[in-house]
DNA sequence: CGCCGGCTGATACGAAGGTATGGTCGATAC
DNA sequence: GTATCGACCATACCTTCGTATCAGCCGGCG
């Protein structure tokens, strides 16, 4: 059975529900200490930095969080940094603290994603507001990523010839007609068929179809 | 053949490769005559207002449109005519302009999903690039809209227990499983399966399965 | 070289899907 | 009251699916 089955079978999320994180980065000390007390006092944890470089330099951990980030910063500055936090910790949501925000600026931060975008002073009331809706929204884009993360370590254990029955499958051909369009024999097809719902651990058709799409599985029978 | 077959057969889509439309809302005339032709010059079609009242007396076009608005206007301003605009023309993408913009005011507009926040003197290109993008968000939401209004259609052809039917099939159920559900026979759910799937031209399993998951249908098999 | 995994195919059989034909029953419309 | 429609069920028949069993071919690897 081995050889038949997907990849590794462990099922167990990483701790989805520990208790967030809220990462700070800013140059003032003083700001960086009251947000400390401030997130403490909610009952996350806090975790603050004083340039983006440091903040960067930290690994990467497996928790629901966001960031609470002063747009100006030495170096690399909030919108550089913003850039990069999308593409390398995707369920990290931004809100952006500022002493001396602009128009563009703002726009620029808001069409990248972020989720505030305050200007100093601001009550705590608002930001712990924002924080939470970071914090909700950083846990959707994990518990999304881990389902993503499943699905294609299941489609990666198929052969190439499991993948293309799975699609063609998915898109609602038929066995012999997955098999005209492979050029291969309708009994074959089922075999692969069969293997392919092994491995992507779908109990039905239906399953199949939906994994499928979220895969983005684009399947073009030559009409 | 009239009783089983879904609601009106047209499929004409409206048209949907017309002229794009802008409207532009700006209670400075002198404003409105130079983007009216800054508009015409890109070959798409002007429409202007001078408050947020008289655009919302103009009635709703199908094309692909977008809309320039300022926002400081008498009486109902750009920000709260954003908000109706959202639900009442959701295929209507709107681009910010204004003299005295502020942070706050920025994060708001962009937040109800502004595409840009443009403050004056900006140049004719950064404009021109907005409402091109604002113009294809338009079309993407149309031809979304009118495939989910062709699918509402035929979802609303169906009687109550096809609905039924077609939900629990969608989510991967045996014939025989719905009917335990229901509590009716197979041949019975045959029958509305059958139904179901002409109503809604579907000619696969996955076609319905992927119009049951375009449609929201939850379906939540007693565990 | 032998072994394994991927790909292919055949036969066989039971399960499930799909449709046609035909009928009952109750509510609603005309 | 009759027609219509939705829901229900049955028998019959064919197609498609799913799996098991068995087997041949080929390419990579120790």
């Amino acid at each position: 059975m081995s050889s038949t089955s997907g990849p590794s079978q462990s099922k167990a999320s990483p701790k989805l529900h520990a208790t967030p994180i809220v990462f700070v980065v800013d140059d003032d000390i003083s700001v960086r200490e009251s947000l400390e007390l401030l997130i403490q006092s909610e009952g996350w944890q806090p975790e603050t930095f004083a340039s983006a470089q440091e903040f960067l330099a930290n690994p990467r951990k497996l928790a629901p969080s966001c960031l609470v980030l002063d747009v100006s910063l030495p170096g690399l500055n909030g919108l550089d940094l913003q850039k990069r936090v999308a593409v390398e910790r995707i369920d990290m949501p931004i809100i952006f603290i500022t002493g001396q925000g602009d128009v563009p600026m703002t726009v620029q931060a808001m069409k990248a994603g972020a989720v505030e975008f305050l200007t100093k002073p601001f009550s705590d009331d608002v930001l712990l507001s924002a924080i939470r809706t970071a914090i909700d929204r950083s846990q959707t884009a994990l518990s999304h990523e881990a389902e993503m993360r499943g699905l294609r370590d299941c489609y990666a254990s198929l052969t190439r010839r499991e993948r293309e029955v799975m699609a063609l499958v998915a898109s609602g051909l038929l066995n012999k007609q997955v098999g005209g369009e492979l050029g291969i024999s309708e009994i074959t097809v089922k075999a692969h068929r069969g293997q392919a719902m092994q491995k992507m651990k779908a109990d039905s058709l239906a399953d199949l179809v939906k994994m499928a799409a979220r895969l983005g599985l684009a399947s073009a029978p030559k009409s």
